[in-house]
DNA sequence: CCATTAATTCCATTATTTGGAACTGAGTTT
DNA sequence: AAACTCAGTTCCAAATAATGGAATTAATGG
């Protein structure tokens, strides 16, 4: 129950430490004052606070006047040019919009990291909640559509490393919360070639999806289309799973063909 | 010549030299292999080999098979909470989203940082661009609408921190490339109000802002309005200025409203 | 296959981080 | 007003991690 604080990496060396300070304070829900910072932390306090003092003078975190600590700038900057950099989600743009044109609904590009999906690109139905929000965005893979795809592309042992010890959190009454449902599953999406979320992560949200990987560049993904209930129906989910397999499909093609020759 | 390598900051304490050798490899144009960084960090083989295996360790780089580092998803993750949670931005979107509707050009929130803009929002025109692919980018401050707005509103001191070894890089013909010159514009542009940028960061792009600060939380921004110049002209752009303006003092007013009091 | 360049590992030296404790200063209670 | 509390900051000897030159191994290409 303790134990699991910082399941991730444990922050070993100098910069790990300093990142997982930073990832606590940065991912909290409200911003945080030296001692709730020192409570979570573990850390003695003299440490903790000169890592905090690092870490705001390198600008990736700020200090207001209220002695609450806020997520800097710095950060912005680089995760900007990261994104825009990014070859895989490049390579992936134009399916997505394909996919978005024939659609009409949102689409999105997810990518494995650890134990979560990273959402890399998306493609809005309309404005309306206007903005890329999502982008960078962590989810949980073992209920949304892009990572129980991402997951049916695992092999045995690399799915192993990431259920072992994984919570399966109720969100939703679907949501999938036994290791051997989900192990189904992901039998089915193997078979099929594409996953489903049938309002197991938000009640309302329903999504289909199809696995995108390259084993030469040890990437796990998975695009998918997503739409509220209300419009998107399970029939029409089945209707547009053979679109969403083509431009995996073609995603992947064009992985191979524009940065595979060279590697 | 080669002094101003690094000329931010200079990467002090074991976390700021990682952070230095992180920003050279994100923001760098193309992937860099191992040499390629050897040749500009200016540090030995071992430490550095070192520095970029705890970066790749900790999700900041990754390093490709070709032996190419490439920025990391952490990036993404760690910004993407720090947009999301950005007071700041918070409170000027609904302002951004009227500017918006009014002009029905592209509506940008960008502040300052060091010597930079970095931009915070944005409300597109269309989504021709398709992506907030400015958002997190960093821009100059002397040719900016943004930028000069932002300058404007700093007293003597900071201002020559700033301009003091600035280089002003000509990108168009437009581009004010004089000291005098933007001291006479930043006067200008604090007896108005308002900052126009004529086509002088980008040929063809032209753009109306208005300053945003607030002493209590040192914090110096700006607002624009931008547009192509076959569509924008400079009546319209005069046009636009007391809307801009009065965004700007809108949101100022609701900051000290919001964050003020509980200061 | 050999020559050459690039990437990685090694390890004694050096610099930084560590962490317990003492200090400061603002706000609160007696 | 003095005593108390709590959050934040500073200090410094001991422990730890970073440094960097040189040697080793892997990749490239002629």
């Amino acid at each position: 129950m303790m134990a699991n604080e910082r399941d991730e990496e444990a922050g070993t060396g100098t910069l790990g430490k300093a990142m997982a300070v930073l990832e606590t304070v940065a991912l909290a829900e409200r911003p945080m004052r030296f001692t709730d910072v020192l409570a979570v932390s573990g850390q003695p306090r003299g440490t903790l606070h000169r890592q905090l003092s690092h870490l705001v003078q390198e600008g990736l975190l700020e200090l207001r006047p209220d002695h609450a600590y806020v997520p800097g700038l710095r950060l912005l900057k680089l995760a900007s040019a990261s994104w825009a950099r990014n070859e895989f989600r490049a390579v992936a743009a134009p399916f997505l919009e394909a996919l978005h044109r024939q659609t009409g609904e949102t689409v999105h590009l997810g990518v494995l990291r650890g134990r979560e999906i990273i959402y890399l690109d998306k493609v809005e139905s309309r404005q309306a909640v206007r903005m890329n929000s999502q982008i960078g965005n962590a989810s949980p893979v073992y209920c949304t559509g892009v990572g129980k795809a991402a997951l049916a592309a695992l092999d045995a042992e690399a799915l192993d490393a990431i259920l072992s010890g994984l919570e399966l959190r109720r969100f939703t009454p679907q949501t999938i919360t036994s290791r051997a449902a989900l192990l189904d599953e992901l039998a089915q999406i193997r078979a099929s070639g594409i996953a489903f979320d049938r309002e197991e992560h938000e009640p309302g949200i329903r999504c289909v999806a199809a696995p995108v990987f390259d084993a030469g560049r040890a990437l796990v993904a998975g695009v998918s289309v997503t739409g509220p209930a209300y419009r998107v129906g399970e029939v029409q989910l089945d209707d547009w799973a053979p679109r969403v397999r083509h431009a995996a499909g073609g995603i992947m093609a064009e992985l191979s063909a524009r940065l595979g020759p060279q590697r």
